[in-house]
DNA sequence: AAAATATATTTTGCATGCAAAATATATTAG
DNA sequence: CTAATATATTTTGCATGCAAAATATATTTT
């Protein structure tokens, strides 16, 4: 290998890459029995923790694509989890409500967290914590 | 808020979900002029790595879905970077291989690694490690 | 106040990631 | 040897992530 630099096993995008989609589909299981996809469900911990705020706000919180955060939002509508109203003061924006099916959900999901960290057993609590410092590092380098 | 454990603010998987959008989006100026997208790249890393390998392997290495696969491959080829060919033993299999312009462009991409690197500031070359070291402990989690 | 500019959101087109079904070829069981 | 099963790859349908263009409404400039 003439460069050691573009070995897979250097590239730590290559490990985050993995290591995000995977811990996604660890989640399926549990988010299939709520019905919701991995982003409908950052959209929901989003609205558990601050109700009534602008898709901007939501956008902001989640770092959900824009474009897509369109889509999902008119899907969890239908779904009666979430309704979406026009703000009085200024029209372009709207603001995002949970519905009671959404509220209701909550109680249902709290056990979800504890489910995912059992499928990491290689990962020791300190490590866990460690590991969001480092992360949270990368992620102030962005933007 | 009631269950705490549903703060996004205390989801790992949030942070390795917006670290591994956000680090994808920092290859994007270097890999648009390779005319490369992230995913393809990735192929090229492996290809450059091992040549001549069949698609199953070439799967394994890189964690890309298979379905994805097909039609990536489909325009890396299209593109002139590799070609596929059916292995005469096991006529199941399709072998991978570089061509000329793909391998031209192993010296074109030798200086992304660094050039990325460059964006991480934030983040010292222990605490790279350090996050590879843990991101391998999540990945040996993963099936 | 009309024009230019800025902000919020949606739409569009393309590239995956994913699960499940479909194909093709090999291998194994009976 | 033929049927059943396993392996390799592709296809299909759906849900994003992303960039760029389009809309709608506000704010600022002149």
């Amino acid at each position: 290998m003439k460069y050691p630099q573009l070995k897979l096993d250097n590239q730590l995008c290559h490990r985050l890459y993995m290591a995000s989609n995977g811990i996604a589909r660890a989640y399926r299981d549990s988010l299939n029995q709520l019905d919701l996809t991995y982003p409908q469900y950052v959209v929901m911990m989003a609205l558990w923790e601050k109700d009534q705020i602008s898709i901007a706000e939501l956008l902001e919180k989640t770092a959900i694509d824009g474009g897509a955060m369109t889509q999902i939002l008119k899907k969890m509508s239908d779904k009666a989890l979430l309704s979406i109203t026009k703000d009085s003061q200024d029209k372009r924006k709207r603001l995002v409500q949970l519905e009671a099916k959404g509220k209701a959900m909550q109680d249902q999901a709290a056990d979800i967290p504890s489910q995912i960290r059992c499928r990491f057993p290689s990962v020791s609590e300190p490590q866990a914590l460690q590991l969001i410092e480092l992360l949270d590092l990368v992620n102030s380098d962005l933007n």
